[in-house]
RNA sequence: GGGCGGGUAGUUCAGUGGGAGAACGUCUGCUUGACGCGCAGAAGGUCGCAGGUUCAAUUCCUGCCCCGCCCACCA
């Protein structure tokens, strides 16, 4: 059986098998199990229309790492996936689909566009699920949801009538989001402030009755054409006189008031302002303020309105030039200055957006964002790290109302009725037979539909059956943590908290775990318009899903950013490889093996590896506990590498090789013991090549996955051997520094004479310097005091012990003694240092006791590495001399 | 205009109130009975700048300079 293991590890494989063994055998499935206590992460649902990204990588990658570590710590653990209809990118893509035959939506009508938006998420909605099944995701696929599935939209129903009931659902004639190419409204986080540079113009408006005129100050002169007053600053004595006075608006020649209102900056332009209440959200609220008429001059195309005269059916910018053109040659322009200021884009296709009248569906935010900013204020939801509650409490604190309705098909269809003869106004769960009021049927449902994250924002609760009252939802809700991407902090935390806290009286989740962004080698976000994006899928099959999780796991901070390079990728899959080759030597030498068979005693190295073990053990769970994922994937990483491929395995040789039988054992049971448990904690980050490797170990149960986390066991702490070790891994690396620096080549044997006055040390080097300091190829003999110094030989101090190596003939005292004074050098400035430090009387009074201490010691050992190379230098001098 | 993150070895990044770390890259060796996706050794850093607190600052505080991101109704 250990023959079939291949010296290379190939994860082709092996994952797609295992994680298909997994399913089939529903190791993820969460059955309830009230005794136990629930761990339990709904998934951030990818667009159905998606194909996995680094961001979805990385994002599920965390929770995955999570889940699985709670799973083996025993909780009754669920985690839950599913997808997002995702309204506009969904329709777009039918829309698409439909160019290449010719044909737009309204060719097709409301009905067929439907019928094929849903079987194209038939076909293709699966995709994404198995991208996730590549990456090893562990979630439960009996429970996977879609937004727009049956429970999902009852969900979505009861939550819009109760809130409608509840006077907090409205619909409104306000200034909303218009993006002319979408043609839907869109919320104020869908758009996105970009610097755009542009012209400020000074336009003059004369007054009605006799001489003069004021000159106001636009960046959108075409929305002149529906202007309805002229606005200063209440307190601005330049222009007290006008106010209460008539204007002329230059083009049109309609009469404008020139009105007073605090919003106007007196130090911006002119000081006066152009009101245009139907384009501008400013200008809206002075309108309702002063009584304003609202004349809309663009359109839902971009195009000008009827209102606008002969400029109307101009698209916004031809018009914006024409009515530049026109104030000119009218002599109303005066002059324009450059200026780069924010302008909205539309967050999907990048148009400039219209801000315009309409009537849409708002959600009154105000009485639902006080619960969601006191239960983060409190502490009932933790972020992690913890500065993004500031950013969460800032939104909230200034949070403006939802708007909700999308001029879209494809989504949850506003569930409200009107009556075509009374024109009552009718909210609810299923369709109306009949009016209530005026009992007509003729009754006609709103054309709109909600915003995609108007479904997001139920998803803890209505994934676990919510309207219902299920086990389910009893159990596992709230969840645990929430696992997301810090861009959508606004979109989607900060609304489930407040869903959660309306609907089901209690959080969504207890932490929400932030983090960063994958970014390319660059450090540029990766996007499509760029092309610089990495296909997850790609890496997969040339590095392994496990390469992919543990670099991106790695790699992680938590809440910052981090580039993609593939030479981390090749790092990651070395250490799949050099796991691999640990578990192959391990597996290759367990002829004979009993887990309790009889051993001999644990050598030094035996004690010091289950030590190291042990703390490595305490530190990843810790990490785990604190989110800091990538620290305990590194203490991993530097445990199997550094101290159980370079150390232990080659100390375990010799008696593999040429042991005892007792020897042998004892060292089988050790490597197996630290071998299955490094398994066992690697396996969250890497669990597709830990499966494997753990089926061939003996005695393991049926699957990793379920096999408990290896618990704390503080006996296996051994400071002694910890020490020991350290002081023989310090002396074995200054012989193989010599060595290489003398150019002995490597197959030949050396001997090393040590001489060392600590009687503790000494006794160390006699029990176990032997078997170490073999790893330098060299043998040893060891003495507490040396008279006779050699004289053809190398010379080195480290830990308090003197290391001679004679080297006949390959010494040439001159360098020698060059070497030595440089290393020297070194010493004297660290001990001055030293000495510098416990001269003070204030380090003495003030540091911590054991700093002194340390420092004493320090001084200690540099005083004697001094005091050897300078009598190493004399003798030398002496043989230069002789 | 406000807020946040970052500036540490050639590169990408960890980390810490008390002797500067890793990976990659570079240089030197190595058919060492798990692994060349490897082994051994080495070189390489005024921890952005200037102050302050402290016995002690790369780490804490203040200011400044760069880079990145987010928010914002000044036309």
């Amino acid at each position: 059986m250990h023959r079939e293991i291949a010296p290379a590890y190939n994860p082709h494989e092996v994952e797609e098998k295992l994680y298909a063994w997994w399913e089939k055998e529903k190791f993820f499935h969460a059955k309830m199990e009230a005794g136990k206590k629930p761990f339990c992460i709904v998934m951030p649902p990818p667009n159905v229309t998606g194909e996995l990204h680094m961001g979805h990588a990385l994002n599920n990658t965390l929770q995955d790492v999570l889940i699985r570590w709670r799973r083996m710590q025993g909780y009754n653990t669920l985690w839950l996936p599913g997808t997002d209809h995702a309204g506009i990118a969904t329709q777009a893509k039918v829309e698409e689909q439909l160019a290449k035959e010719g044909l737009s939506k309204y060719d097709v009508g409301r009905e067929e566009f439907l019928r094929r938006t849903w079987e194209w998420k038939y076909r293709y909605g699966t995709r994404i699920t198995e991208q996730l099944r590549r990456l090893g995701a562990s979630c439960d696929w009996d429970r996977e949801r879609f937004t727009m599935d049956e429970g999902c939209s009852a969900a979505v129903r009861e939550v819009f009538v109760r809130l409608y009931e509840q006077g907090l659902i409205y619909r409104g004639y306000y200034i909303v989001n218009w993006c002319p190419r979408c043609h839907t409204t869109i919320s104020d986080i869908e758009v996105e402030h970009l610097e755009t540079p542009g012209h400020l113009y000074y336009i003059r408006y004369p007054l009605r009755d006799g001489e003069g005129h004021v000159v106001i100050a636009t960046t959108r002169p075409e929305t002149m054409l529906g202007d309805t007053a002229v606005a200063v600053n209440p307190g601005d004595e330049r222009y007290r006189h006008l106010v209460g006075r008539r204007a002329v608006l230059p083009l049109v020649g309609r009469e404008l008031p020139i009105i007073a209102d605090a919003y106007v900056d007196p130090s911006f332009g002119t000081g006066a302002l152009k009101v245009t209440p139907a384009h501008d959200p400013n200008d809206f609220e002075i309108g309702l303020r002063h009584n304003l008429p609202q004349v809309k001059v663009i359109g839902p195309d971009g195009r000008m309105t009827e209102e606008a005269g002969r400029y109307q059916g101009l698209d916004r910018w031809a018009a914006r030039q024409e009515v530049l053109r026109d104030l000119e040659v009218q002599g109303y322009l005066l002059k324009s200055e450059e200026l780069t200021h924010a302008v909205g884009h539309c967050y999907r296709c990048h148009t400039v957006i219209e801000p315009t009248l309409s009537r849409q569906w708002f959600v009154r935010m105000q009485p639902l964002a006080e619960p969601a900013i006191r239960v983060v204020e409190e502490g009932r939801i933790r972020f992690v790290p913890e500065r993004f509650t500031k950013i969460y409490l800032n939104w909230l604190y200034n949070i403006r109302d939802w708007c909700i309705s999308r001029q879209l098909w494809w989504g949850h269809r506003i569930p409200v009725w009107y009556c075509l003869q009374c024109e009552a106004e009718i909210v609810a769960r299923e369709e109306p037979e009949a009016c209530p009021r005026c009992g007509s049927r003729e009754l006609e449902q709103d054309p709109d539909v909600l915003d995609t994250w108007f479904s997001s924002a139920l998803w803890p609760f209505s994934t676990l059956g919510w309207p219902e009252d299920t086990k389910e939802l009893r159990h596992f809700y709230p969840t645990s943590v929430l696992v997301t991407g810090r861009d959508i902090i606004f979109f989607w935390v900060a609304r489930m908290i407040f869903a959660g806290l309306a609907f089901m009286q209690e959080v969504p989740f207890r932490d929400v775990f932030v983090h960063g962004l994958v970014l390319d080698a660059l450090g540029r976000k990766m996007s499509k318009s760029l092309g610089n994006g990495v296909d997850p899928i790609e890496v997969i099959e040339r590095y392994g899903a496990d390469s992919l999780r543990f670099m991106l796991v790695i790699g992680n901070t938590p809440g910052n950013d981090q580039r993609f390079h593939f030479e981390k990728l090749e790092g990651a899959r070395n250490f799949c490889n050099k796991l691999w080759n640990a578990a192959r030597f391990v597996l290759l030498n367990l002829e004979g093996y009993r887990p309790d068979g009889e051993a001999a005693e644990k050598t030094l190295a035996d004690r010091w590896i289950l030590s190291r073990y042990e703390d490595t053990l305490v530190r990843v769970t810790g990490h785990l506990e604190a989110y800091d994922l990538g620290e305990a994937a590194r203490a991993l990483y530097d445990f199997v590498w550094d101290e159980f491929c370079d150390w232990y395995v080659e100390l375990a040789k010799p008696r593999l090789y040429r042991g005892a039988p007792a020897e042998r054992a004892t060292a089988q049971q050790v490597l197996v013991t630290v071998l299955r448990g490094t398994l066992e904690l690697l396996h969250p980050f890497m669990p597709f090549v830990t499966e494997a490797i753990w089926q061939h170990l003996p005695h393991t149960g049926e699957t990793i996955t379920l096999a408990p986390w290896p618990e704390s066991d503080p006996a296996r702490r051994d400071p002694d051997a910890e020490a020991a070790m350290g002081l023989l891994v310090d002396v074995t690396r200054a012989i193989r520094h010599i060595r290489s620096e003398m150019n002995v080549p490597p197959s030949r044997r050396a001997h090393a004479i040590l001489v060392c006055p600590d009687r503790a040390n000494l006794a160390v080097l006699a029990r176990w310097g032997r078997d170490v300091i073999n790893l330098a190829t060299a043998d040893v003999t060891i003495l507490p005091a040396l008279e006779d110094k050699p004289r053809q030989a190398a010379h080195a101090v480290v830990s308090g012990v003197e290391i001679y190596l004679p080297l006949a003939g390959l010494i040439d005292p001159q360098k020698e003694a060059a070497r030595l004074a440089r290393e020297l050098a070194v010493v004297e400035k660290d001990l001055a240092r030293a000495e510098g430090k416990l001269a003070s009387e204030g380090f003495l009074a003030k540091a911590p006791p054991e700093v002194v201490a340390r420092e004493r010691e320090k001084r200690e050992e540099l005083a004697y590495k001094r005091a050897a190379l300078h009598e190493r230098l004399r003798v030398l001098k002496e043989l230069e001399g002789s």
